[in-house]
DNA sequence: AGCACGCCGACT
DNA sequence: GTCGGCGTGCTC
């Protein structure tokens, strides 16, 4: 239960519990009902004369959790000022949260029947029969089957198999699958560079925990310093834990990293279903697998026999919970390595602030990739000034004319704009009058070749209004481009190329982005797109790109717009170019002179980050400060205002913290519902903790508390 | 967070 | 006279 305590109960008829209790689940009474409860401790009560309940059973016959998980998570509840319970709901999978049996982690493989075998003939085309087929040359472990052509079918085939009684499935003996693995594929790999060679040599060298930074562009090889590292790993008998961005986790990253490494790798994301979930989770718990790769949620995963921890992109913010408990999955992976004395390997073209200020401060070693010879060079990049210029859709015309030489070369072309919809604005050139959301303080945005509105923040839906609502004119425009927009536009200049755009309305679906590239192909061609298109698959034949809209990330309020503009322009920039294609990067903005291109075309991404890092020192803003923020909100302004007030009030002004008046929201109202904070700041994280642990228990005990919907975050990542 | 209890308004 | 609204308090 998200409850800022522990409960206590005598154990249950006939059971002595000890100390190997811990970590295991126990079924209890709990109010009127029955929970599911996780043994965090055993020993006399914490407080003496509360009449105790008697704990109904035990669940597991091991415990669940590691010393070091159930330590790291008491850490997380800790930092984060998130109750234990939620931190421990949070970090189970479903299915045991809920108090199902332990289900088999053992690997299996499917074999014919003998039936199976006869009837393998008379099966019509299909699945089915394919998986028949390559049943009858033996028996396939599933990891194998997962690799192979019909790698996500193949389980729909299998079903219908078994439900004919013509195949069955059978537990595959220790040992023999990383065997099987192993000797199919070649493990050996690229001889490694100079460069990962050295990198590679750093980490040889190191014992025990220690952060390494691994610096490198797309191109330069980071994966494969990865694998070796990992291969090192698996050599010693440990396992491995591999982080990757929300959109990293393709199919194609786990094809390679299972055809390089021979042994079983485990996926690890929220599109799993519950039941695969806890398989994996439970596997890495028991020792059987050795390496998972997942999203921000695997730092959660148990690592009995722990060598090594990767980070990949591990600016990404994807890595930070934006709800519940908000943990940021590399500063824990950090602090596992710590616990777990493990190297902690975090890799990335363009590091966080904050692990750069780690580097620079000796608290981890930065490992170089600079570009292999042979792969592509960094692009030429133009800053296009638009102002004074005639645009048609966003687009200027030294832009339009790039494309059209780009495409008259055979070449493709990726028009990035980090804006869905058609355009953002619905603007009445008569009056002034804009599209708001009713339910929130934002425009809403044109979608459906403009007939429609659309709330990006509510979900609101309306049709475009024939006339101003306020004047009744007829003057309504569509103002800015979004990606609909542009498809619209390319499309109409270029009719005789394919023109695909790819953003959350188009792609939705998980793999739909790379069977879209895969039938797009290679040849000549536009893409659109947003983020989603910034990093990920392998365009070889790409050599152009036009960044559309620079300008929203150069004077946010947002004090880390630009650090992630210059990390989003270096990622999109990456994908220009081969070594026999130089690519050419294009950047539309009406600020050509502003500080943050200019150091970015001057130095690149270090020079950013220097300028960046100066900045905040002067400022006093993360890495060199320490932040943490009260959020409220509540269907009434006045409740929001009420309770932050209180809480502002009680906070008082405690040594070494800064903290500011309640204030709304930079969007005040979302969905219908007030929003506001109150933003912490401190020169040292000890100041800043013990001002939140004396105030959050205060906070808890606010009636106006109840009135709203509350929330601490410690290291915000966006302000609001 | 759930859940029960409790105290005031609209229905058969 | 009862169903049900959500404010309040508790959960070992």
């Amino acid at each position: 239960m998200p409850l800022p305590r522990a409960f206590d109960y005598l154990p249950p008829p006939g059971d002595s519990p000890g100390a190997d209790w811990v970590g295991r689940r126990v079924r209890v009474p709990f109010g009127t009902g029955e929970r599911v409860g996780l043994v965090v401790g055993v020993g006399p009560p914490a407080e003496a004369g509360i009449a105790l309940r008697t704990a109904l059973a035990l669940l597991d016959p091991e415990p669940l959790l590691t010393d070091e998980l159930l330590a790291t998570l008491r850490f997380c509840a800790r930092y984060y000022h998130a109750p234990l319970g939620e931190v421990l709901g949070m970090a189970l999978p479903v299915g045991l949260r809920d108090g199902q049996e332990l289900p088999e982690t053992r690997p299996f493989a499917w074999r014919l029947t003998e039936a199976g075998a006869t009837a393998l003939d008379r099966l019509r085309p299909g699945g089915p029969r394919r998986l028949a087929e390559r049943l009858a040359g033996g028996s396939q472990p599933e990891a194998v089957l997962d690799d192979g052509e019909d790698a996500t079918a193949w389980r729909g085939a299998a079903r219908a198999l078994a439900g004919r009684g013509l195949a069955e499935r059978v537990p595959v003996q220790a040992g023999t699958l990383a065997g099987s693995l192993a000797g199919e594929r070649d493990p050996g790999g690229p001889e490694p560079t100079a460069a990962q060679q050295s990198a590679l040599d750093a980490l040889r060298a190191n014992a025990g925990f220690h952060p390494f930074l691994l610096e490198g562009i797309t191109g330069s090889g980071k994966t494969e310093v990865y694998l070796q590292a990992i291969r090192d790993c698996l050599r010693a008998g440990r396992q491995a834990l591999v982080l990757v961005p929300e959109i990293g986790l393709t199919p194609q990253t786990l094809q390679r990293f299972r055809r390089r490494l021979g042994v079983p790798v485990l996926a690890f994301h929220s599109g799993l279903a519950d039941g695969e979930r806890t398989r994996a989770w439970l596997a890495m718990a028991r020792g059987e697998a050795q390496v998972l790769v997942g999203t921000r949620s695997a730092i959660f995963t148990p690592l009995p026999a722990a060598g090594l921890i990767v980070v990949d992109e591990e600016h990404d913010g994807s890595y930070k919970q934006q709800d519940g408990v908000r943990y940021h999955a590399r500063d824990l992976a950090l602090v596992r390595g710590k616990a777990l004395d493990v190297p902690v390997l975090l890799g990335s073209a363009t590091p966080s602030l904050e692990s750069l200020h780690q580097a620079l401060r000796g608290r981890a070693s930065t490992l170089r990739l600079p570009l292999r010879p042979g792969s592509a060079r960094p692009p030429r990049v133009r800053v296009l000034d638009m102002r004074k210029r005639v645009l048609s859709g966003g687009l200027c015309s030294e832009a339009v004319e790039a494309i059209a030489a780009c495409l008259a070369r055979g070449e493709q072309a990726l028009v990035f704009k980090n804006r869905r919809g058609y355009a953002p604005v619905l603007l009445c050139h008569d009056c002034g009058w804009s599209a708001t959301c009713k339910r929130c303080d934002s425009a809403m945005t044109l979608h459906g070749a403009g007939r429609r509105l659309l709330c990006h923040h509510c979900g609101a839906r309306a049709a475009r209004p024939p006339a101003c609502p306020d004047c009744g004119g007829l003057a309504l425009q569509a103002q800015g481009v979004g990606t609909e927009r542009l498809e619209e536009l390319l499309q109409a200049r270029f009719p005789d190329v394919p023109v695909l755009r790819i953003d959350r309305e188009t792609t939705r679906r998980r793999g739909e982005l790379e069977e879209k590239l895969k039938q797009f192909g290679d040849a000549s061609g536009v893409l659109i797109g947003t983020q989603m298109l910034a990093k990920g698959h392998d365009l070889p034949r790409l050599t152009l790109v036009v960044v559309v809209g620079v300008d929203e990330g150069l004077f946010s309020a947002d004090f880390r717009a630009s650090e992630r503009l210059a990390q989003l322009l270096v990622q999109v920039a990456g994908r220009a170019g081969r070594a026999a294609l130089p690519g050419e990067v294009l950047l539309q903005t009406h600020h050509p002179e502003h500080p943050m291109l200019a150091t970015l075309l001057a130095g690149g991404y270090p020079a950013v980050a220097a300028l960046a890092l100066a900045e905040r020192e002067a400022a006093g803003f993360p890495p060199y400060a320490h932040l943490a923020m009260l959020r409220a909100e509540a269907p009434l302004e006045s409740e929001v205002q009420g309770f932050l007030a209180e809480a502002r009030a009680l906070l008082g002004e405690p040594a070494g913290v800064v903290a500011t008046a309640p204030m709304s929201a930079p969007m005040a109202r979302r969905a219908g519902r007030a929003r506001g904070q109150v933003l912490l700041s401190a020169a040292q994280r000890p100041a800043l903790q013990a001002a939140l642990d004396a105030w959050i228990p205060a906070l808890y005990a606010l009636k106006s508390a109840r009135r709203v919907r509350w929330s601490i975050d410690v290291d915000p990542v966006d302000l609001y």
